[in-house]
DNA sequence: TATTTTTATGCAATCGTTTGCGGGAACGTT
DNA sequence: AACGTTCCCGCAAACGATTGCATAAAAATA
């Protein structure tokens, strides 16, 4: 059942040769002549030599992982950005180990410790909703490169990879007044959360921009933002003297919630009400009306976290980055805002 | 930046005793006295040592990773699953790679061997849909402990873990039989796929034992199960003399798009046409009516998949082993196939 | 030709952990 | 007293790749 294994004491007593210069012709080292890693390069490759990464891993203290952890693996969005990352990273040569906090700031804090203990060479990570104690991610920082996409926090000094949140937020709110509306509301996230801050200020700015007043009551802030939450806060501002005509759900999937309400209650969709999510995910175009939203290019993020990553790891450099990179969200028109004539 | 780093030599200097006795005593050795192996593990526990994996899966020729293979990781179903891998996993000790094939044959082969070479301790493989050539699966089995998932193959004899899918289907043309329907048409896949097929016969015995006669016109066969496919195959349906009454799409994303022409053409369902999916993806339930269909349990499935691949791994028997192991999935009946009076 | 420089290669140690084997000390058995 | 057991523990080799240093052979220079 098991293979021989080939290893370079093998190849050396083929070829007559010490390992030390079997090795070394692999690595194109200077010292060993062309003819000779021709010779070597090419019985390795007939005879399907692999080194063995655990010999190389204990040798130089690299292992060419990557860690990545993220708070929900289910999330539509985030697989897409996951899928980024396997991309890259295959291409990059490493490999990715993946861990699912689920939410639960203990289980991040292991997951980072494991992790490292485990010898990643780099870890990629998005944060729980709740990670108000920096801590234990600072602590990860000091031990190994660290990036944080998507859920990120600016309070730690690290490279981050978002979409442009507050650009495309406004974008989205600019739409609705271009489309006529007056009165519009926002369902966002109670906890502290650095996207739903971020969408928030673009909604605020284009609002200002615009010269519309801001009303509180219009406000909405849950605690977890969620198709449910969007059915019950729609229902809450339908209950309202002053209605708004415009309601801009942080997420699709709450949404889709008030869409659903809004049917129920045969409000004409957007010309009484319109609706924008955020995310452009599957849900967005099976819900009629379809959806409005910022489609949020994931494997873009993925791509270039990993990027960034194997920068910081191969420049081993013991100065600790931050760059913060945007990645442009777009806001896709559909039904729930605008009638095509079809 | 870099931690002080201990080793079994280090704490072998701080008492006193050789590297192996530490060794042993850490592993509870019986050579070793009780005494020594509380002092022993007392003062690894404080200095926080911690086992380099590396030197040890260079000695012990065992990684504790597993490599998992999926064709794509966005859908909702597969990440259900890996959740449950990830889950499992870390409860055993076990850290996961995962790769994505892209329903890609080449690339996946690539990945088999990329994660061998790798040494991963074992694999766990849902297969691309166009894998005909079994060879190179075939081959990594006979190097390294492979379980199938999901997407499995009756031509590799190795343990596989699937849907009931035959029972399920069964059971939800029986649903449809229940509700009066007497001409059903199902939407499957041309490709060989282990699960249409299933699927198919379950569909066929439910036909045969309700002594319904089986009319091909109304068997659909389609080269990618996907919404568009699903709108397009409606269509089809749609434009025969004797219309079915029901449609099985094996697919959820495919009876979305059924329910989308169904409803373009002001088809009325249940009552004119009932339409049944496969999967409880999200969708299910964002479309209106709501889909019938049939929920899989992911990470069910996830957490078997693990648990005898470490058996498998653990036992580090030469034998092979190929159990079968159906988890249940179970019929979800919603509005698109019984309306329920609310 | 003798010497130095260059080129190409080998020797041997090293990384941290595990493990077969060997052995001393203590105890029990005749 | 002589021998056999049992209990603990250490020595040293091994895993596969890398690398500083040494060195033989070839080339260049004096």
């Amino acid at each position: 059942m098991k293979k021989e294994v080939v290893t370079l004491k093998k190849l050396a007593q083929i070829l007559d040769l010490s390992t030390s210069t079997i090795s070394r012709a692999l690595n194109d080292h200077p010292d060993i002549s062309e003819v000779t890693i021709k010779k070597v390069k090419h019985l390795a490759q007939s005879m399907n030599y692999v080194p063995n990464i655990f010999a190389k891993g204990f040798r130089k203290h690299k292992t060419n992982i990557i860690g990545v952890v993220v708070p929900n693996i289910t999330h539509y969005f985030t697989t897409t950005i996951v899928r980024g990352i396997l991309e890259e990273a295959a291409i990059k040569g490493y490999r990715v180990i993946i861990s699912e906090s689920n939410n639960d700031v203990i289980k991040q804090t292991e997951m980072l410790n494991t992790m490292i203990q485990f010898g990643v060479d780099g870890i990629l990570a998005s944060l729980t909703k709740m990670t108000r104690d920096v801590d234990s991610v600072l602590q990860t920082l000091n031990t190994s490169p660290l990036i944080l996409f998507d859920k990120v926090s600016s309070k730690i000094p690290c490279t981050q990879i978002t979409i442009n949140d507050e650009e495309a937020a406004y974008s989205a709110i600019e739409h609705l007044i271009n489309i006529g509306k007056k009165r519009i509301a926002i369902i966002k996230e109670r906890e502290f959360s650095y996207n739903s801050e971020k969408r928030y200020a673009g909604y605020l700015r284009a609002l200002k921009d615009h010269n519309i007043d801001v009303d509180k009551k219009i406000i909405i802030s849950v605690d977890d933002i969620s198709l449910q939450q969007g059915k019950r806060m729609a229902n809450h501002l339908l209950s309202m003297k002053k209605k708004p005509d415009a309601i801009f759900a942080i997420t699709d999937s709450a949404a889709v919630g008030v869409i659903k309400t809004l049917k129920k209650f045969n409000i004409k969709i957007p010309d009484e009400m319109a609706v924008v999510g955020y995310s452009n995910s599957r849900l967005s175009t099976v819900i009629e009306p379809n959806l409005t939203t910022v489609n949020q290019p994931g494997e873009t993020i993925g791509k270039n976290a990993v990027k960034y990553l194997i920068e910081e790891i191969e420049s081993n450099a013991d100065t600790i980055t931050n760059k913060m990179i945007e990645i442009k969200g777009t806001l896709i028109i559909r039904d729930s805002t605008f009638k095509s004539l079809k």
